[in-house]
DNA sequence: ATAAATATTTAGACTTGCCTAAAAATAAAA
DNA sequence: TTTTATTTTTAGGCAAGTCTAAATATTTAT
């Protein structure tokens, strides 16, 4: 089992995250943004992680994991989500502070302590932004989520997940009182600017910004 | 605050852990010994921290920690205390698995992970080895224990300690049925070799060598 | 008290990971 | 299709942390 430095792991994590929203190839510039270095380290990068066989390096081709990367990347996931969930559930943090320190403990180094992790947080599907969770094989649950600016006025649906991941973000979700599994219900849609008007759990009506909408993951209520 | 690297830190805890012992300063080589590194690098990292009066330095002098210093180590130590804990309590690891993951875990960086995890665990004194966990403010428990070698035949104690931590050490232990918190008799005491006999929980008798009564802490029962 | 042994420091070099500036390749626009 | 803009790579350098070999200090032993 190759043993990888914190920066390699940080780098395969972040090609992993480009690649996966856009199904093609990282370039070299994308990858710099998301590391916030300089696009000259990204090369030397790529080159040490293409000798190690863990992506598929041409020059000026951008590049994609490979089998191995893939699973080393899809691992420091499983990693990072099963960490929120403990610092959330056993340790009580609010879900906007714990990113920063999954980051950390994402690359401690035992495959036993991510094995109990897992079992004694009940082998969670869901971390507490409502990204699923792969499980040891690299597996994970789906969920016919929509963003909820899909929605029309009148549906009724469950928030069930972030895509921004941003304490400010998640802290004004708390604000509204907006949280995972809360119930919501389209009231009006204003074609002017995007925003909306929805009644949560059936009682209190918030008014939300197109750019909020686009960034709520919910399930359609049958 | 101060960020140290990983490797700052470990260099602090191996100096705090060699002064303790000795109350002495630490030398070069003892330093080297434990981070299992050359005596030059060794004195580097002395100068890099010295640099951050993390402590006192002089050529050819040895090295003892400053007040600051002090506290970091001191923190240190908290954290890989309470981390065991976690790791054999939580997760169900066996006193000897968990020291290198603790090693990785210590490094962490979040005071409040720290107060949070401490909390969760009840605020525990002592790790699965029975050494005493410094609390928020370095202040640590204190029992009057003597090794075991120390007692006479007839005397009665309880196991609170192991000296030595090594994975073999604390396997032994195990087979021989020790545990912390074991009640135990000392029916014999060989001079030839110093070792000993000792009848477990009133029951069982086993012998032990001279090697293994020193580095088992235990408190007299009155 | 001097020689021999041991401990420590200096010097010089290597790797990792980062940087900036400049060169080269590719993509976009006229 | 050339020119222009953008992206990527190369080149050269820097700091942290390590190493070995050689020089210097200190301790121990004769």
């Amino acid at each position: 089992m190759e043993t990888l430095t914190q920066a390699e792991e940080n780098y395969l994590k972040a090609i992993f995250k480009i690649t996966e929203k856009e199904g093609k190839s990282a370039s070299t510039n994308a990858i710099a943004a998301v590391m916030n270095t300089s696009a000259a380290s990204v090369t030397d990068m790529l080159k040490r992680l293409a000798g190690k066989h863990l992506l598929h390096y041409e020059k000026h081709r951008g590049v994609a994991l490979s089998e191995r990367g893939n699973e080393l990347a899809t691992n420091l996931v499983r990693k990072h989500r099963l960490w929120e969930v403990f610092l959330v559930k056993m340790l009580d943090f609010s879900w906007d502070q714990v990113h920063d320190i999954a980051e950390q403990l994402e690359h401690v180094q035992s495959e036993e302590l991510v094995e109990r992790l897992d079992a004694y947080l009940e082998r969670p599907q869901f971390d507490p932004h409502g990204d699923p969770i792969p499980n040891a094989e690299g597996k994970m649950a789906t969920r016919k989520q929509v963003l909820l600016s899909a929605l029309a006025p009148g549906d009724a649906a469950l928030l069930v997940g972030v895509q921004e991941s941003t304490a400010t973000f998640l802290q004004y979700l708390d604000r509204m009182r907006l949280s995972l599994g809360t119930g919501l219900r389209v009231k009006e849609r204003f074609d002017y600017d995007g925003s909306m008007s929805i009644l949560l759990n059936g009682n209190e009506e918030i008014t939300i910004s197109h750019k909020v909408c686009e960034n709520l993951f919910v399930q359609k209520s049958k």
